[in-house]
DNA sequence: GGGCAGGTCTAAG
DNA sequence: CTTAGACCTGCC
């Protein structure tokens, strides 16, 4: 990617960067834990440390951070060595999915923390965005590491695998994940343990990744796709929600088809890449509502 | 009040 | 292997 870097007053200034709006970025489904400020910004906690990003003419300002941690941490967690250009052009042969990409332009995939994003998802089946967040915020507030205040707010790291092991599910509830708790204090446990070791996981290909991270109890096909894409860099993995499911029965199946088939349909189709269309027709059915039906 | 939301589990053909 | 019901919770 080319672009220029400018360092001061607690500030990163990246000018001139293709393919980065905060908007899309943050707004996809892809995480939880960044906020939109007043200003349009977003403010979020990722790796023990808050970040405000906000969007200024051909400008990414990147505050409450320096050219240190930009280089070790917002780089790769941007995923900003990628030229999303090349993939772009691939995926709009597809007419669908060139509206789609049009739509979404700004949309990155995040580099997320493996357990954060495990325990995420598995709170995010059958629940909804805003409740999927709350619920996030005050698990990390309860037994997250206190990381400062930023504009007046605090902010706390996501708990890790060693706290979370330690909360017993009856209190866990408290936190709102309902019938999920206790698949978030089981998968704590057996990533505390080493029973399950997600470095190693993300070492696997697709496939034996996928298999690896549905041993965890209330991880199906769907959220393990979310992990895979989200936090280890599996490009070709195509998770399927409710709007994907819509939109692709919209504009390529017929009603009713089944999970298996649609998720096939979407590998063939979209092979290595089938993460990013997943991404842009995600954006794209919620933010227009189509392929809305129904039941 | 019943339905539903970014699925998964369980039990059963 | 495919399919129906139940499921915490909060807002319509």
């Amino acid at each position: 990617m080319k672009y220029n870097i400018m360092e001061g007053n607690n500030k990163v200034i990246i000018e001139g960067i293709k393919d980065f709006d905060p908007v899309h970025i943050f707004e996809c489904g892809q995480c939880f834990r960044w906020n939109k400020e007043d200003d349009n910004s977003f403010t979020g906690v990722a790796f023990e440390r808050v970040l405000n990003v906000k969007s200024e003419d051909d400008k990414i300002i990147l505050s409450n951070t320096n050219l240190e941690d930009f280089n070790n941490i917002w780089y790769n967690y941007f995923d900003l060595e990628r030229d999303y250009g090349e993939m772009k052009e691939e995926l709009s042969e597809d007419e669908i999915l060139k509206e789609a990409v049009k739509f979404g332009s700004g949309i990155r995939i995040l580099k997320q923390e493996p357990f954060e994003t495990l325990i995420s998802f598995i709170i995010s089946a059958n629940n909804a965005i805003p409740r999927i967040k709350s619920s996030i915020e005050r698990l990390s507030k309860r037994y997250g590491k206190y990381i400062g205040e930023y504009n007046g707010k605090d902010y706390y790291a996501f708990p890790t695998a060693g706290a979370l092991s330690k909360v017993d599910v009856e209190e866990l509830k408290e936190t709102k994940i309902g019938f999920r708790a206790k698949y978030v204090s089981n998968a704590a446990k057996r990533v505390f343990s080493g029973e399950a070791d997600l470095n190693d996981i993300k070492t696997l290909d697709t496939d034996e990744a996928r298999e690896k991270l549905m041993e965890f109890q209330g991880v199906g096909p769907k959220v393990s796709d979310c992990i895979l894409l989200f936090s280890m860099g599996k490009y070709d993995a195509f998770p399927i929600d409710v709007w994907v499911k819509r939109i692709m029965e919209y504009f390529y199946l017929e009603e009713d088809t089944s999970m298996k088939k649609i998720q096939r349909f979407g590998e063939e189709k979209f092979k290595d890449v089938a993460g990013f269309a997943q991404q842009y027709l995600f954006y794209y059915a919620r933010e227009l509502g189509i392929g809305k039906k129904k039941k």
